[in-house]
DNA sequence: AATCTATGTTCCGAATAATGGAACGAAGAT
DNA sequence: ATCTTCGTTCCATTATTCGGAACATAGATT
């Protein structure tokens, strides 16, 4: 990753201020980027022409379609997703708490599909979200990554708290990654959202090595210690038959 | 448009190819784009950096995940398909077709929302895609554009043949869609697609501008003549109470 | 009505970053 | 063991991007 367009990764930096502003002016993204506003004025331009942004009659700029038709094709390109649709469907009926699927995508989780207990339109906010490797669910995958990436991750990661449970200790980090290698699954409370706690279980592709994370999520009061055998079991169950079919065979498995 | 960055605008074409092409590698780039290999390398790196590409361990590479997040937040941001769902899915449960949410993005249409009538999963396939706004159910945004949008369009595209029925004669365009505007609706057979035919009306904003389309659509054979009165009827109120609810009154349309 | 202010657009010389042919390296295939 | 094929690096040339400054336009303020 030695050579790079510079411009085509700086205009990365205007789309990424459309993930938390819906739309802005050329103005804003000047403020916000602290680029020069003929630097921002060009870029502009030309992620117009792109189809990435689209322009308002009042000047204002926000995503452009595109997006949705990439996006869409994306979705569809994940296998996975229709393979573990069904089965996440299955156990959120089975345990009454919302089904996460979850990513790795460099540094960070995404959460790529998402079955909700009240289903009442379909409103999937939380597919697509990103999330940092080390808290909430997503550790799941962390816990199950080769020990030089998981340590060089942590080596270079700081460890924000984005609720009160977020861990911030690397040590301590450690230790909790090392049990839930050892249990098969992972427990986290309050640690992305204060009140909600996700239980999740690594899957693995045909290698043996962790393609994705499936968890239930829900508040906080209904993942008491009491519940967690039986969670934990039909978690870890359903991960292992998305794993299954993905091709996996509990002898490919990485060994502790 | 004076101003671009020609380097930016080029790595669309790249991005373009993975609309057809799932995985593609640096010399599969190199040959469909006929750019020079050293070029086509840097933007890869540039692309994988944004997260718009991700590459395989096989080299391969194919679009990334953040297209998740975007497209997620696009159509998150997209008002008009809550608006729409349930209007949609009651014109549904009625008339017993497919109905679908167009859009215009630039010179295209693009499919923003569907629902389907066998709900098996769900399976939005249709979603995203683009089509020609000459051709199809996506014609009714053409016919409801401004007089002077309109001409322009008709001025500088060409009318390519999709399916048996597409239109490729520009004054036979132009009658139908004079026709269109005023009937408030517009019928296609085998344009986009052969034996499949559509109906639809428009949709407009608060000023009064087509907004979007709303279309039914189906195996040719359900869509005969004696059907049509019905369908028309339906279709034309849905795509009003649509209207309606995102502030246009009667009053403020556009004038035949 | 006149002045200010905020925002978008254009200009242009200087500086930089993109260019792309060529050579290299590493696999895989023959 | 020798070919291909594909990805990567090198580097001098040149086209492109850069960004301050000036301009344009429209709303707001006095």
């Amino acid at each position: 990753m030695q050579n790079k367009n510079k411009t085509l990764v700086k205009s990365m930096d205007l789309l990424q201020l459309f993930i938390t502003h819906p739309a802005l002016s050329l103005n804003d993204m000047v403020k916000l980027s602290g680029m020069p506003k003929t630097s921002v004025h060009r870029m502009l331009m030309s992620l117009e022409e792109m189809g990435f942004l689209a322009r308002h009659e009042d000047g204002q700029y926000s995503l452009g379609l595109s997006f949705l038709q990439f996006g869409q094709l994306v979705a569809d390109r994940l296998d996975i997703r229709q393979v573990a649709l069904p089965i996440m469907q299955e156990l959120r009926d089975d345990v009454g708490e919302a089904v996460n699927l979850i990513m790795k995508d460099g540094r960070e989780a995404i959460y790529v599909e998402k079955v909700d207990t009240n289903h009442p339109v379909r409103l999937y906010t939380k597919i697509g979200r990103r999330s940092p490797l080390y808290a909430g669910d997503s550790r799941i995958i962390l816990a199950f990554l080769p020990d030089q990436e998981r340590e060089q991750y942590l080596r270079e990661t700081e460890l924000t708290p984005r609720g009160l449970g977020t861990i911030t200790d690397k040590d301590k980090l450690r230790r909790i990654l090392q049990k839930s290698r050892e249990d098969g699954y992972t427990i986290s409370r309050s640690e992305l959202e204060n009140d909600t706690a996700a239980l999740a279980a690594p899957i693995f592709d045909h290698r043996g090595r962790v393609y994705a994370g499936l968890s239930v999520a829900g508040p906080d009061d209904r993942f008491q210690d009491e519940r967690l055998p039986e969670l934990s079991v039909k978690v870890v169950r359903a991960a292992e038959e998305i794993s299954r079919k993905l091709g996996w065979e509990p002898s490919s498995r990485i060994p502790l």
